[in-house]
DNA sequence: TGCAAGTCGTTGACACTTCAACGATCCGAT
DNA sequence: ATCGGATCGTTGAAGTGTCAACGACTTGCA
């Protein structure tokens, strides 16, 4: 029964600043990609994660992986694109039970057209805000916390 | 028609590592939080609110504010909380519209039984992996990009 | 004082996500 | 070759969040 290790009052200030910023953060990219592109954040990424893949394709699976959502959230996110014409599904030749997601050319002009504004508003709300020493900083920090976090799943 | 400022390389391995690990970390201390105490990451930071204002006791816009919500997620929120017996419903003397959300003792109980747990955990996917330099150098990037965001409404 | 405009909390409709369970398929040890 | 245990993607059920619209109430201005 070991003592517990609150935080400290400048630890808990950053903690809701980290929290309260990438909550403000994610809003403000999902709201921005929703009215000037009409599509969601999450379905904007996972075409990304499909634009940089050989041949503009990916597993299901390695897709779920790639998002950190569950198979069963990707399975339905591709339905949604599928529907909108920006996925295909198609099946898998070497294991019977699997299936490639697709971007289709469609899928890839939305993307080239969203784009833009997406990246214009991730640098105004921060990059431009951050030195290249922060940046760099950022960076470090995160990749620490990121393995650390993949080691404990 | 202005030029698009890309993201280099740099900025775009930060800027995924950032999401990544911010997801990650959300993701296992809700689970942590799930497991260990039975309660949603935010249904236990909205008690966390609440414990800290004056009476332990908040108006409802006040919380959507302070949670980063809607008014009408929180009015869920908390109705979700007063069916589990840890928050109640109390009505505003000066304003009749009004409705104030009141931590319960047993709400209080609640947040002491977690918290410890909850803590713990956001020390080791956290700030045990960081420097205090680290921690005041977040803090700050993360302090301007929160104005810079809350001024953009 | 009176009234238009705004704010408060709630609700219905809907979108998105997860968990658990499922049939289908693959794989490795025997 | 086979068989038990894993993995694959999907589905139903349930949970949680948003938006738009509402009635109730307050506020500011004429």
């Amino acid at each position: 029964m070991d003592e517990v290790r609150w935080l400290d009052a400048t630890e808990q200030e950053a903690w809701r600043a980290y929290l309260d910023t990438t909550r403000l953060l994610i809003q403000t990219l999902g709201r921005q990609l929703e009215t000037d592109a009409g599509i969601s954040f999450t379905d904007y990424e996972l075409l990304v994660h499909l634009s940089e893949a050989p041949e503009r394709r990916m597993r299901m699976r390695d897709l779920a992986d790639a998002t950190l959502a569950t198979r069963s959230g990707v399975t339905r996110a591709v339905t949604r694109l599928e529907r909108a014409g920006w996925v295909r599904r198609v099946e898998c030749e070497d294991d019977r039970r699997g299936m490639h997601a697709e971007l289709t050319d469609a899928g890839m002009a939305k993307l080239e057209k969203a784009a833009p504004g997406h990246v214009a508003a991730v640098r105004e709300q921060m990059f431009d805000l951050l030195s290249s020493r922060e940046v760099e900083q950022l960076h470090a920090l995160c990749a620490r916390m990121r393995k650390h976090l993949e080691a404990g799943r």
